[in-house]
RNA sequence: UGCCUGAUGGUGUAACGGUAGCACAACUGUUUUUGGUGCAGUUUGUCUAGGUUCGAAUCCUGGUCAGGCAACCA
């Protein structure tokens, strides 16, 4: 821990609990609902209540809000637990909501009984309309001064499963004029008869979020409740539930959630990507989710890295996806293993070269000394990329033209001697002489040439699929740019092209991380075989060139 | 018309009454067998009007702007 970083407004706070004796030891939670993939914007939660239990000596618990069972399911509860895994942390208990549901219901029968709760027959609808408006206050409805005895009756009948969803609810007695509209007599329980993934049916009521939230926290003793900023308003419930119960006083903070360039952080938009199939599946790479980007190649450390960046507070915030791709570059350019691979190609013959063939040796990672070499054969026939030739060049041009020279990497310069067309103008074959004393390692030709080429030997070739993504949405704010947001869907998001590699690929690892040399960092996908290697481009390198041509 | 947050370069984030700093982005230059990486550097900022103070991004008052607050969602 660095003493010259300062600390957030959240650890201040917490550094200042434990330094005024408040706390022995901090406890943090992560509580997502089961109803959807995470995504970066629930990283910078875990790596905020993870971290910050790291950084203070505590712990942090992972517990599933799971009250609402129409939308929750267990297969998001198993993907959830391998997200927050992958991403490196560890929870010291594993908790759900609906673990509390007799602890909570016994919660809810106290209020009662204190004359805090009571049962209301109204319609949605009614509710509503009585809760006044922002500016208007409520009013009361004749069930509000229902005994202490027939409430508990009703609520032990709704219990019992007497009646139908939406007869009936369960409210708090607090304050129909309140300026906060979460505390005009908010709702405690709804009845749902609905089958929970948990719980079975073992529950026909299920407690609302303001009536589960908090006392779960308290249930665990969290120190530290971490929310987002929509969640302000319901401070004051969460510690009105927590004061009237008497319970362990765990305390909420808020900091503002995350929004980034280019893509969407709201779980129901995502689901609506997948369910309309704008996107393959919830871990199609091109998703904002923790395992979309898992498929895609970013590392857990290159996403920690950013989580740590962005830093945390309490104004709204819209991140650069390019800092994002900074922190998967810089970790990658560090660890990914350096290979050849030519996706346009057009025929390189060598045409005074008189071996059959020979193997060179190139490096893995120029960042790595310990990174060794791989072998990699040679030949007359080559696959170089078309964008490397230009029958006219201009100035700035480093490559391939009419007698250029230019260095094959880890191979020999070469000069070109001529090219051929075909019949509709294309580029079809390039003629070269290579200089037998250029060899990398061992140049003694004297030659000094700009450009440096990758190339695959055509008859060692082996062929792969490249998919590679570009931003999912065509505009920066997306959340904030007028009409649907579906009408920013960047048609062109995947590109699947056809590529030839360099052999050592088929025998590397397919959790390894390369860099295809000019190209950019790709990783295996899921679907990739040995018979078929498919790779999903991380983010492309940065091209300089290309900013110049832009100009 | 109410209540609650917030406002520092293009984007984030620091400075806790005492030199407005850092990162990304952008732009130069340099190194380089990746137009990658590295290295050096440049540009750009305290919402506004008053007040307190020797001194204000920071404290006070008014204003402006942005976001949130009424779901039997979380």
């Amino acid at each position: 821990m660095s003493e010259e970083k300062s600390l957030n407004f959240i650890e201040e706070i917490i550094s200042q609990d434990l330094a005024a004796g408040k706390y022995a030891s901090i406890l943090t939670r992560f509580p997502p609902e089961p109803n959807g993939y995470l995504h970066i914007g629930h990283a910078k939660s875990i790596c905020l209540n993870f971290g910050l239990a790291k950084r203070f000596g505590g712990a942090t618990n992972l517990r599933f809000d799971d009250t609402n069972p129409t939308k929750e399911e267990t297969e998001y509860v198993d993907s959830i637990k391998a997200d927050v895994k992958w991403l490196g942390f560890d929870w010291i208990k594993e908790c759900y909501a609906s673990d509390y549901f007799d602890q909570l219901y016994a919660f809810a029968l106290q209020l009662i009984e204190k004359g805090l709760a009571y049962v209301d027959d109204s319609s949605a609808e009614e509710i509503a309309l009585q809760k006044g408006t922002p500016t208007v206050p409520g009013t009361g409805n004749a069930f509000r001064n229902r005994s202490i005895e027939e409430n508990k009756a009703l609520f032990e009948a709704m219990k019992a499963g007497a009646f139908e969803d939406g007869d009936k609810v369960l409210r708090a007695k607090i304050d129909l004029a309140s300026p906060n509209m979460h505390m005009r007599d908010p709702l405690l329980y709804r009845i749902k008869k609905a089958h929970h993934h948990r719980t079975g049916d073992a529950w026909c009521i299920y407690p609302m979020y303001d009536f589960a939230h908090g006392q779960s926290d308290s249930i665990e003793h969290i120190t530290h409740s971490v929310c987002t900023l929509e969640f302000i308003p319901h401070r004051a419930l969460y510690d009105w539930c927590i004061e009237q119960l008497g319970i362990f006083p765990s305390h909420q903070y808020e900091f503002a959630r995350l929004n980034m360039t280019y893509t969407i952080m709201s779980k129901r938009k995502l689901l609506q990507l997948v369910q309309e199939e704008h996107v393959q599946s919830w871990d199609d790479p091109r998703m904002p989710t923790i395992s979309g980007m898992r498929r895609r190649g970013y590392t857990p450390e290159s996403i920690r890295d950013f989580c740590e960046r962005i830093g945390i507070a309490k104004r709204e915030n819209i991140i650069d996806f390019s800092l994002l791709e900074f922190c998967v570059r810089e970790h990658l350019n560090k660890i990914a293993q350096r290979r050849m691979v030519v996706t346009n190609p057009v025929k390189l013959v060598i045409t005074n070269y008189d071996k059959v063939e020979e193997i060179l040796h190139s490096e893995n990672n120029p960042e790595d000394p310990e990174g060794g070499v791989r072998d990699v054969p040679f030949s007359n026939e080559l696959w170089i990329e078309r964008a490397d030739f230009m029958e006219e060049p201009t100035k700035k041009y480093f490559r391939l033209g009419p007698d250029l020279m230019v260095r094959l990497k880890s191979a020999y310069i070469i000069k070109c001697d001529s090219f051929e067309k075909d019949a509709a103008g294309n580029v079809q074959t390039i003629h070269a002489s290579y200089f037998p004393e250029s060899k990398s390692g061992s140049d003694t030709s004297g030659i000094h040439v700009k450009g440096t080429l990758h190339w695959v030997s055509a008859k060692h070739a082996v062929p792969v699929v490249l998919n590679e993504y570009d931003r999912l949405f065509n505009v920066e704010d997306v959340a904030g740019a007028e009409g649907d947001f579906k009408d920013y869907i960047n048609p062109n998001s995947l590109t699947t092209t056809n590529a030839w590699a360099e052999p050592a690929l088929v025998n590397d690892s397919l959790d390894a991380r390369f860099q295809f040399i000019r190209k950019g960092y790709f990783y295996q996908d899921t679907t990739s075989t040995k018979d078929k290697l498919v790779f999903n481009r991380t983010v492309t390198l940065k091209d300089a060139w290309a900013k110049e041509q832009k100009k």
